[in-house]
DNA sequence: GCGCCAACTTAGGAATCCGAAG
DNA sequence: CTTCGGATTCCTAAGTTGGCGC
């Protein structure tokens, strides 16, 4: 079975590896044997997420009196004695045990063996070794065989080929050719495989016309040599020495960005009319009024917020003259505009075979010449290399701000991040770039600053390149070294709830500013207002009751019961407050990060939805193909 | 030490693709 | 051939995290 856990080849560039935990539930029910199971019948609008422990982790920080931002707004945790030992406030015996713990760990540190953050099992199975160690391993004592493996179809480099969907070709020539991935391939060369054969087997049915097929038989034979030749253009990065801590790269070389086309004027028959009049706008105007024409079937547009914001922002790129005219976002009719759109639609999902082929080789020429940057002399995808064109804020949820007019990008608010030696980009003509530097401690080939929200928006490499990919393997080998420890972890904190655990999934939750984003939490930002607690709730006792928007405004509903401490502390928590008190006022997420980190090097929040994940698609696989020896990975 | 922010990851939703069924 | 719906890809909003400056 697929060791998911292992492998950063399941990490794949859509980060969908994630998607059997993300979209899972696992916070419903108490999972005592660790059988996770998928609960396909949640609810949509209520989301759980499949970070199981980092609630048990927030409240284990939270109770041993980490350091935290809001320590003066907060009220004074109350501090009773309590004689039955059930009954002693968890944070206090928390608290008590981490002292404990720190001078045992000193005790232990100065023997001078294993602190604890070089902890290493006993005895390593092969999942405790870094798959990339593996791989080395094997490669030196079977290399013929590895070398045969890569010329031939593996499992293992099909998915490194796969995840690269354009590489590089050196031609005979100076061009280079761009081949698609093999995925790509197998589905054509199964369609040229049936063609071949319908061809050969009777000339008389005729699919495709003979030219066609001659052409494409042609091609089968060029995209074998292709293949080889892609093959061994990978770029196993992960055998090769490591940069100095916060170096990137040594070479980076790109076009720059593609920006977003300039505006055309809508043809002279489309007509925005105010008052029940024809008005014609100005440039500006009628550019950021065919951005609200565009969405009017949307939801959006009924919302107030949305208007009002869309309204505002619209007033401020009109003349003096239109301002004066249009004061009422009512009386504007945007009809003739959205039908227009309407029909453009059609048209291009209308268009004949040839005309979408030639629209799809203008896209794949710009991509050819700024999808791609040379990293380290390696030519790496770029994942987003158009600006974002301007049009109007899609805040999710209640967000504040929707609706607000996201301006174009000019050349003049970009800054390029290449290599001193490289050719710089050129600016469109006429332009400038707002700065060029030189950063190699960074990723980003291309940033700007956004205006609705002020934050700095970045292009930077695909998800397959080695850059991203070499963090994607740091967090699956962290979350390797999580799974041989994470038995210790929920010691740590569970050692006194016997049987049954508080495990949820939450995000940790960081604090944000109301006015600029939607009011969502996650742990650490949870308030009294969002749990309620119930001594008995149906049959169950002591039973806390979450109620509240997650990220994306997703609301989180989940009524768990809990061990009579975990009660009693919640309690105490709650204890004095107001409903929109934070719940955890002495909690975190950098504190809790920092905990977290003192029990495993490495180790946050985030780290135990990625084992969290990776665990169950592990689980799910084994139980799924279980006696299926095809599936098996090498 | 704490508050802010740059940098980076994650994921929702729209757009597009693609294949099966009618 | 058309229609429909699921899969995939694209775009970018919304998170997390660590480091820096005051």
């Amino acid at each position: 079975m697929a060791d998911v856990v292992t492998s950063p080849i399941l990490t794949d560039n859509q980060n969908k590896s994630e998607l059997c935990g993300g979209d899972s539930d696992y916070g419903s029910h108490s999972h005592a044997n660790g059988n996770y199971e998928v609960d396909v019948e949640q609810p949509r609008s209520v989301k759980q997420e499949p970070e199981l422990s980092s609630f048990e982790a927030a409240l284990a920080a939270a109770a041993a009196g980490v350091n935290h931002r809001k320590k003066e707004n907060a009220p004074p945790v109350k501090k009773e004695v309590y004689s039955d030992d059930d009954d002693i406030p968890w944070a206090e015996r928390m608290a008590k045990e981490k002292k404990e713990k720190s001078v045992e760990k000193k005790k232990k540190k100065r023997k001078g063996s294993d602190s604890e953050d070089e902890y290493r099992p006993e005895v390593l199975d092969e999942d405790e070794i870094p798959w990339a160690e593996r791989l080395k391993r094997d490669s030196i004592s079977s290399s013929p065989k590895k070398k045969r493996k890569i010329e031939v179809d593996s499992d293992y480099e099909e998915k490194n080929v796969d995840k690269e969907k354009w590489t590089k070709k050196e031609d005979s020539g100076s061009n280079c050719v761009y081949t698609e991935s093999r995925k790509d391939k197998r589905k054509k060369k199964k369609k040229d495989k049936e063609a071949r054969e319908s061809n050969s087997s009777s000339s008389s049915s005729k699919k495709t016309p003979k030219k066609e097929v001659k052409n494409e038989q042609g091609e089968i034979l060029q995209k074998k040599k292709k293949k080889q030749e892609e093959v061994e253009d990978v770029w196993e990065w992960w055998k090769e020495e490591k940069k100095p801590a916060g170096v990137k790269w040594n070479s980076l070389h790109h076009k720059g960005p593609l920006f977003a086309p300039p505006y055309e004027r809508l043809p002279d028959h489309v007509n925005f009319k105010y008052d029940g009049k024809v008005v014609q706008l100005s440039d500006e105007a009628e550019e950021v009024a065919t951005f609200y024409a565009k969405m009017l079937n949307h939801d959006y547009t009924t919302k107030d917020a949305f208007n009002k914001n869309f309204f505002h922002d619209w007033r401020k790129v009109m003349s003096p003259a239109e301002r004066e005219l249009i004061t009422d976002l009512k009386k504007c009719d945007f009809r003739e505009m959205t039908v227009h759109f309407e029909k453009q639609s059609e048209i291009r999902k209308a268009m004949s075979k040839e005309e979408k082929a030639k629209i799809k080789e203008a896209k794949e020429a710009e991509a050819k010449i700024y999808g791609f940057a040379f990293i380290d002399g390696h030519k790496q995808k770029i994942g987003n290399f158009r600006i974002e064109p301007p049009g109007l804020f899609r805040g999710r949820g209640g967000h504040p701000k929707m609706g607000m007019l996201k301006k174009r990008v000019r050349p003049e608010d970009v800054i390029i991040n290449c290599s001193k030696d490289s050719e710089i980009p050129v600016p469109p003509d006429g332009h400038k770039w707002k700065e060029v530097r030189h950063d190699n401690t960074v990723t980003w080939l291309v940033s700007w600053t956004e205006n609705v929200l002020g934050q700095n928006k970045y292009i930077m490499l695909n998800p397959s390149s080695k850059i991203k990919g070499e963090k994607d393997y740091e967090k699956y080998e962290t979350a390797r070294r999580l799974k041989s420890r994470i038995d210790d972890i929920r010691a740590v904190y569970t050692a006194d709830w016997k049987s049954k655990e508080m495990r949820l999934a939450l995000r940790a939750g960081n604090e944000k500013d109301v006015d600029e984003a939607a009011d969502t939490v996650g742990c650490c930002s949870l308030r009294c207002e969002h749990i309620k607690l119930y001594e008995k709730l149906d049959d169950k006792e002591y039973v806390v009751e979450f109620d509240f928007l997650g990220k994306d405004s997703i609301r989180y509903f989940n009524q768990v019961p809990v061990e009579k401490r975990v009660f009693k502390n919640l309690q105490l928590f709650m204890d004095n407050k107001d409903p929109g008190d934070d719940l955890f006022d002495r909690l975190d997420t950098a504190s809790l990060n920092e905990h977290l980190r003192s029990l495993m090097d490495g180790l946050t929040v985030k780290v135990f939805r990625t084992y969290n994940a990776s665990i169950t698609l592990q689980q799910q696989l084994a139980k799924l193909t279980r006696g299926i020896a095809s599936l098996r990975f090498p």
